[in-house]
DNA sequence: CGTTTGCTTGAATTCTGTCAAAGCAGGTGG
DNA sequence: CCACCTGCTTTGACAGAATTCAAGCAAACG
């Protein structure tokens, strides 16, 4: 059930058994069906979910309606609003389930005791935040640099997975374009 | 020389003065004039720049030879290509100053060591970066789900002080837009 | 088998980029 | 003190690209 937590956590940070067992003990597991919320906007994130099995997304809901995506999670990634589950602040992203999917997750208290408990979790999460960051960087640059189609061809080949199980529109919501542009996108690349 | 460094430091970690002595000897002061590089495109990034006074920018430049400003750094910020830091990489991003500056930087060696000597510097660095995180997260955000109009008025609500500093141009670039446009929109704005 | 969901296509519209030129400080040297 | 750069902003005309609105179609779902 939490295979693929600690295989994340050891190319981190070392870990033990014994620490293993202790670490374990502040995670629980969590399953949740495709559509499902795992969180709402204007509710207070509990959790920080890793995926062990299926698909998430995070997005954000404009005032005309519309839905931004901000992130998908796959096996082995994290996903939550960091920000409310922080501060304890209303979320303002939506967080939801496009596959049944299986988690492993930490409550705000857990999160605290085990980062000053655990020198290898804090290593593990610092790693993880700086990783995260460094992506957000990349896609900040090539939001601003890149056309739509460089940014499509660069998501495909960056993340080959996900475009195989995620519906198109929703791709050209992360990539911050139109279904219908995006579908031209890919018309004019296979000419 | 260190203060808005270890004022900034004492907000989000405990500091003893004992302990501000250790994790000084590891910083060090540099000082850049305007238009000079801190780091360009191609070199590895030697420091982690903390700025004391004056403003920074990071870019890249896209095939086209077009700037694309990723961050502004005035006084309290960090800057640098984390990426190229940590792994050794060549950095993607230039650095330099848009005033003349007073910077307070910390080598690689220094940072390593100082993680694994320093409780207070852990935290006050594991704050930082997830700062940084958040920050960065609002940006895709705001970047995918508003109008350049809006952005730029987020812009102006959110960093006044830089609004002030900073040429138009480099505001239209880091709102990922062309300076004419920018220039339009705010000619839309007063009317 | 009817309904939903996602993808595609077309035509009209709106917005941004491009190119070129002009105006406007601020700074420098004669 | 003035003429002349230089960097920055503004403006106009035009081309190009994405959005909007509407419709059609195929596959998946219950």
């Amino acid at each position: 059930m939490y295979e693929r937590y600690f295989e994340s956590f050891r190319k981190k940070a070392h870990l033990s058994d014994e620490e293993q067992e202790i670490v374990k003990g502040y995670l629980s597991v969590k399953k949740i069906r495709k559509r499902q919320y795992l969180l709402q906007e204007g509710d207070v994130d509990k959790v920080i979910a890793f995926v062990e099995k299926g698909t998430l997304r995070s997005y954000s809901v404009d005032e005309d309606g519309n839905e931004h995506i901000v992130q998908f999670a796959i096996e082995g990634w994290f996903i939550s609003d960091l920000y409310s589950f922080l501060t304890g602040e209303p979320a303002t992203y939506n967080i939801d389930a496009l596959e049944d999917s299986e988690l492993v997750v930490i409550s705000r208290s857990a999160y605290d005791e085990l980062l000053l408990k655990s020198t290898s979790y804090q290593t593990y999460i610092f790693h993880q935040i700086t990783s995260a960051y460094i992506a957000l960087q990349k896609r900040i640059t090539s939001s601003n640099s890149l056309s739509p189609e460089q940014r499509y061809k660069s998501f495909i080949a960056t993340y080959p997975e996900i475009v195989q199980r995620i519906p198109q529109h929703m791709i050209a919501s992360y990539l911050g374009v139109k279904p219908e542009t995006l579908s031209r996108i890919r018309r004019r690349m296979v000419l």
